[in-house]
This record gives C-alpha cells, sequence and structure tokens, in this order.
RNA sequence: GCCCCCAUCGUCUAGCGGCCUAGGACGCCGCCCUUUCAAGGCGGAAGCACGGGUUCGAAUCCCGUUGGGGGCACCA
C-alpha cells in the first residue's frame, strides 16, 4: 500500500487568493488525514512574473494558515528541487523522451496557420484543435521547413480516443474520441509549458493525489495521457467547485482584496478562515459548524466534497472570526492585537493590554476593531466625539464633577466598588444606569461606545479618570 | 461553434426513494437580557430552477429545457 502523497503548486504571484488557498487546505487535509506527505512545489516557469518577493509571500501565507508542508522550497525532501524554474533540463529530458517514443513530435506550423484552420474546423462545426498536420513528417520536409526558417515547438501526440477519469469529487468525467487534441509541450523557445511540467514533476514526484480547482479539470487527461507516455502511473485526481464571489462570478481582481494577506491585514484570524474555508464546499454533518485543527484532520473527505460553485460570503467569516477571538486566552489575544495598536500609533503596554481583554473580546468581529475600543486607555488625548460630546452637554448641571468628587472616595479602586458608588450617585440624583453612565462614559472614553464602563475605569485607574472627569 | 461541469432558503450547506408538514449555520426581522456597543438566549420570515418520465411513493433516479461556470493557447 502506497502512502498518500498530495501537493499544492502555486505560482508565485504574490500572496494567494482564498481560491487557491481552498486547494491547499483541501490538498493539505487529505495528506494529513491520510497520515501522508503534502508536498509544495512552485510553478515558476514563467520567469517573467515571478519575483523573489512574490515566492516569499506564497511561504508566508502557507505559514501563517499553518499549512505545513513535508517536502518543498526550505526544507528540501528526495524529490527536488521543488522549484520548476530549476527543473528545466528534467522537462526537456522527459520532452526528448517522448519525441524518440514517437508520442511527440516538432511541429513546424505558424500561429497564422493555427488559426485559419481553427476558424475552419469551427465553420464545420467540429471541435477546434490541433489537426495532427505534422505529426508525420518525413526528415525532407522537416529539413525543408528549417531552411525556410520556420521555427518549431515539441507538440504531444494525444492518443484518439476516449478518455474517462475517475474523479474524487465529480465522480467519472468523459471526453469523446476527437474532443482531446494535440498540444504543446515545448515552446519554440525551448521552455516548457504547463501540461508538460505538471505530468512531469507529479510523476515524479510521486503524487497519489491531485487536488486542485476544476478548471484544470480538462487538464486532467491531458495529464494522464503524458504521464503513461512517459512509463508512469497517473495520481489520482479530485477537481475542486470553484469559489465564487459574492455576485457568483469567479474570484478576480474585481472582487477587491480577496488575498490571505489582506485578510490578515484585515484583523482576520488564521483559525476562523480555515474554518470558513474548510466549510466552503465541504461538510462533516448537518449541524457542525466550527472544527479545531485536528477535528478537520480527522473528519475531513475528499468523497464528502460538493460538487458545485461556492460563493464567498465575508459576513460567514466574520461571524467565525468573532467566535475565534473569543476562544484566544487573554494573552494570546494581546499578542495579536498589539500590532494593530501599534500601528494605529499608540504606544501599548503589554500587561494592561492582557487585563483588558476579557472585556473586549467578544465585541471584537476583527482584530483591526482593537484600537478604537481600546484607544482611551493607551493615551491622554481624549477628544470626545460628536456623540459623545452631546451626552455630556445633556448631562445634569455639575454632574461629572459630583461623579467624580463620589470617585474620589472609592477604596479599593475595584470594579465592585465603581460600580456602587456610581448608582449610589444615579439614586441620588434620580437618574437610571444609561443616563447616569452614558456621560460618565463620554467624558472618560470621548465616545459613546466603549467596553463597560466599571471595568474600563479600573483599568483606567483612578487618578486618570479624576482628571477627565475634572478637565471636561 | 464543439466538449465538460453545476443547479435545495439571499449565502454556505444536510438530504444519497418513504424518517421531509425539507434540517443546521450566516445574514435579516422580533422579543428577552442589558450602563453604551457587542456577546448570549428565545422565536420568525425565507428554498428543492422548469417540463416530462420511472415508481405504490421523488428534493433524491432518467431525459429534455432554461440558467450559471469552465475548457477548446507557444496561459497556467
Amino acid at each position: 500500500m502506497t502512502t498518500v502523497r498530495c501537493r499544492f503548486a502555486p505560482a508565485p504571484s504574490g500572496s494567494l487568493h482564498v481560491g487557491n488557498v481552498r486547494s491547499a487546505l483541501f490538498s493539505w487535509l487529505w495528506a494529513r488525514r491520510n497520515g501522508g506527505a503534502f508536498v509544495l512545489r512552485v510553478e515558476d516557469t514563467d520567469t517573467s512574473r515571478v519575483t523573489e518577493e512574490a515566492f516569499q509571500g506564497v511561504l508566508a501565507d502557507l505559514r501563517w494558515l499553518g499549512l505545513d508542508w513535508d517536502e518543498g522550497p526550505e526544507v528540501g525532501g528526495p524529490h527536488g528541487p521543488y522549484r520548476q524554474s530549476e527543473r528545466l533540463e528534467i522537462y526537456a529530458a522527459k520532452a526528448a523522451a517522448l519525441i524518440d517514443s514517437g508520442d511527440a513530435y516538432r511541429c513546424y506550423c505558424t500561429p497564422e496557420e493555427l488559426e485559419e484552420r481553427k476558424q475552419a474546423q469551427m465553420a464545420r462545426g467540429e471541435a477546434p484543435g490541433y489537426d495532427g498536420r505534422c505529426r508525420a513528417l518525413t526528415d525532407q520536409e522537416r529539413t525543408a521547413f528549417e531552411t525556410e526558417g520556420r521555427s518549431s515547438v515539441i507538440r504531444f501526440h494525444m492518443p484518439e480516443r476516449e478518455w474517462a477519469i475517475q474523479d474524487l469529487v465529480k465522480g467519472e468525467v468523459r471526453w469523446p474520441s476527437g474532443q482531446l487534441k494535440d498540444f504543446v509541450l515545448v515552446r519554440s523557445d525551448g521552455s516548457p509549458v504547463f501540461l508538460l511540467a505538471v505530468a512531469v514533476d507529479d510523476m515524479l514526484m510521486d503524487v497519489t493525489h491531485v487536488v486542485r480547482g476544476d478548471d484544470l479539470l480538462t487538464a486532467a487527461p491531458r495529464n494522464i495521457a503524458v504521464i503513461e507516455a512517459l512509463g508512469g502511473t497517473a495520481p489520482t485526481y479530485a477537481h475542486l467547485p470553484q469559489v465564487l464571489g459574492p455576485d457568483r462570478k469567479p474570484l478576480s481582481k474585481r472582487h477587491g482584496s480577496t488575498s490571505v494577506e489582506s485578510f490578515r491585514e484585515q484583523g482576520y484570524l488564521a483559525e476562523a478562515l480555515i474554518n470558513y474555508l474548510a466549510l466552503l464546499g465541504w461538510s462533516a454533518d448537518a449541524e457542525t459548524t466550527f472544527f479545531s485543527r485536528v477535528e478537520l484532520v480527522q473528519k475531513f473527505d475528499l468523497a464528502r466534497v460538493s460538487s458545485n460553485p461556492a460563493a464567498f460570503d465575508t459576513d460567514k467569516l466574520t461571524f467565525m472570526n468573532n467566535h475565534y477571538i473569543q476562544q484566544l486566552s487573554p494573552e494570546e489575544l494581546a499578542a495579536r492585537c498589539m500590532h494593530f495598536l501599534t500601528a494605529s500609533g499608540l504606544s501599548v503596554d503589554p500587561e494592561l493590554l492582557t487585563k483588558a481583554m476579557p472585556m473586549v473580546r467578544e465585541r471584537m468581529k476583527t482584530l483591526t476593531e482593537a484600537p478604537e475600543l481600546l484607544r482611551f486607555l493607551f493615551t491622554d488625548d481624549i477628544v470626545p466625539n460628536e456623540k459623545a460630546a452631546s451626552l455630556i452637554a445633556k448631562a445634569p448641571e455639575g454632574y461629572l464633577g459630583r461623579v467624580a468628587d463620589a470617585l474620589a472616595d472609592v477604596q479599593p479602586w475595584s470594579t465592585e466598588q465603581i460600580q456602587a458608588a456610581l448608582d449610589a450617585l444615579a439614586e441620588s440624583e434620580g437618574l437610571n444606569r444609561t443616563k447616569a453612565f452614558q456621560p460618565v462614559r463620554a467624558a472618560v472614553t470621548g465616545s459613546n461606545v466603549s467596553p463597560p464602563l466599571p471595568e474600563s475605569l479600573e483599568l483606567l485607574t483612578k487618578e486618570r479618570t479624576l482628571a477627565r472627569l475634572r478637565s471636561g
């Protein structure tokens, strides 16, 4: 019995978008679920677009999400190298082998000729594609083309028969004979095309399961054909339906920031993104919504992946994010909030921040909300906003001063004692809690919205509280 | 034009012939709790694309229609 080997093969185009990540996640889960290996391979043959920064971005995203790889860049492995740009000789050798075995041939057709014949095929109602003209060129014809100055590509001879795959998600998928045409393996400049590189790599890296988007479904029979011509064993495929935008159109730049990096910057937790994405196209049963990483690994099953496309719903992601924020310990949550607070210009005492976490965690949907919720603790530069100013103005004459006087006597300075003092004053003033607390909240935090007041004041300290009440 | 994939509340989904007067979750609405805002609790509105079959019986099986999406590159 062979061990399961899954791979994720992104093009390093900066930060991964959530559709790619879902593929990576499902592939990773399948490997982990089966106690197999997860291989990371970088498809960077299109050197014009690849930068080291984009490459590092992909690795950073995967690390942040906790999708660790057993073989690949920076960890190595017995099937390397793992960057396609470093495997060029391998592809060249395999292409040569395919020519020798008669499974591939040099094709001298020009783009213009190809286009012309394609139009003719479509006009006749036939499936468009290469017609096989250069398949059986004689040596004389070849030399003639070459002396003519024509360049050539290496083209794969796709066996003309019905093709079928057993897809783990889609089930059996068939293509009638004659539908799948010969395709290019090596460009005229000698560089390998995706269809050659994936087939060779999946074969050489002993990949057993290819989990990827279903936009690559029709690539599967071509991948299989190349691998078989090379004498290898093709992997099993699982084609995931596309992730769509809220408008049900395929995810693209139009949908704004859909990259992992942007979600991280918007204050989403990796835990939430993973849980949300796992449920996009997969479910364990009729009602479970939250899964720990361990539960996901235990329960994930490609056979239960839905075959219809799923629209990305930020509202549900946000709901999950709030849930996971509430799950974190104060120390952990504080650590994750720190970046957002300092980024907004606040200088933060980690100890005070940790103490403040319990009173704000169920109020934060994303980490980016931490600064506005906690600003009053980390600066004394408090200027009431419009609503706060109005609340202060509507308070009874001299009320804030009397609050300050009442609080000055509070001993010890604890939530309970503060609450008691505020309530006692409210009663003597004939105010309900809303009327009594809001002006204080406004004066102390500068806002009409804040964490619970007594807790906030306790953390703020008596001195700073009184100073704010008396300066108003 | 040819081939392929897909079709349950607005969204993600459960359902794999009778357990369905179609279940859960997000969102939405209402109520409760309440010092603001949240969180939490309770309740509600909301769906099997359409048309034919098959069957005693269809959301579930088959065919067609419509509607989405993908592929047909010297892109991946």
